[in-house]
DNA sequence: CGGCATCCGGGAAGATACTG
DNA sequence: CAGTATCTTCCCGGATGCCG
């Protein structure tokens, strides 16, 4: 099935490769999805909405052929069959950052349409302050529908991991949206509690601290520069 | 024509929404193109071998009504159109870095094909090694076609330069995949110049250090990673 | 000649239905 | 649940032609 005449840059530029590798629609968004552990199909199509199963399949195969990625069956218990990043698949975080951090400048940016939990945790790491941070040393905990993840802050660096947890410091329990909506648009935290999107448990102080973390870049505006340089 | 219905990814991660912008074929490496100053459209064309013309026309279109573009017209005395990056397009170097940086090190990765100018500096920018560079202060003038090219190495800092030049340390005329044989593929200066592809003119023990300021990373291993946590 | 507009063929993406 | 099959739509790539 795979045809060899796959459509290419016929580009020595690493750039170029990269995007014959990552380039296709959907590709590096079903990358972003896996870049906190395996998932299976139907939690890739869920967490895409907007692929088709078609799609998603070639998507696979083609990241998998190229390296990206592996298909691994679980053991027996529970015989199913994950997507996994690769080492080298994971170390791609820093595009997923360069096109982020570009990206919130644009002016067409519209912060207001869905959001996926592995889309929160990756703007984390984008975005964190250090600076802000100081000292600071803490566990939060996010209760994102059925999956679990843990930000601790310690020594000025954050780290990200989706498992459960027994404690945590503060525990955000809602949607990636409504986070997104505190962290970037500004939401008070009391305003998303009270109409119910996100729950808050623990020190509330801690929280208001934590979500003040995440400075975004400024929007860009629209303008030539200044030099003519030409041919 | 443009279009409101546009393909896209309903998705507010702002990498997602760089996709969007920039994610159609050919729209980065049209950028690319325009790293180190304004080109008109017969350039492109030109240094984007397989392009057609309809395309460039959709994706100049495209670029501009994102804000990352704007077509200007030159003075009378050339009144001749030509496409430049705003402030913000050319704030997207980091995306190439990381998309270089990470592609480099594909195992499918093939260096042997064609290479512009535009794509041999830029990588010099993401590999320069400051550390090797040391104290280093270096001018080197580069023909490449009928395009002039400055890299000045100072403070263990590199810059590039679109512009004719008086003098130079050393001065290197031939194709940008010429000199990528060099420093990436390991040929000596002395084989490439003997074979014609290549002149070197000034400072030859400076000119091979020039050329080794620039380690490309590894290449990756296909192997998944170790740990088993899923959903 | 530069900068498109138009037309066409092939193929990739999207939606829906279906199967082991 | 994890894909496959089918159909439609739209994009990409190539060729041609217009028009200043």
């Amino acid at each position: 099935m795979s045809e060899n005449t796959r459509r290419r840059y016929e580009d020595a530029c690493a750039t170029a490769h990269a995007m014959d590798l990552v380039g296709e629609r959907w590709a590096l968004l079903v990358m972003r999805e896996l870049m906190f552990g395996p998932k299976r199909f139907s939690d890739l199509r869920a967490d895409l909405p907007g692929v088709s199963a078609n799609v998603l399949t070639q998507r696979l195969e083609g990241l998998e052929a190229a390296g990206v990625l592996t298909r691994r069956k679980l053991p027996p218990p529970t015989p199913v069959q994950v997507y996994e990043l690769t080492d080298w698949g994971r170390e791609s975080e820093p595009i997923f950052q360069a096109l982020g951090r570009w990206g919130a400048r644009s002016p067409l940016h519209d912060p207001t349409l869905p959001f996926s939990a592995s889309s929160l945790f990756l703007s984390f790491r984008t975005m964190f302050d250090a600076g802000r941070a100081g000292d600071l040393r803490a566990d939060i905990g996010f209760c994102i529908g059925r999956e679990r993840y843990v930000v601790s802050i310690e020594h000025g660096t954050l780290t990200v991991e989706r498992r459960e947890f027994d404690r945590a410091d503060v525990i955000f329990s809602g949607t990636a949206r409504s986070m997104a909506a505190i962290v970037y648009g500004g939401a008070p935290i009391e305003t998303m509690a009270s109409s119910g999107d996100l729950a808050v448990e623990g020190d509330r102080a801690l929280a208001e601290r934590f979500v003040g973390l995440f400075p975004l870049p400024e929007r860009a505006i629209r303008r030539a520069p200044a030099d003519a340089n030409v041919i």
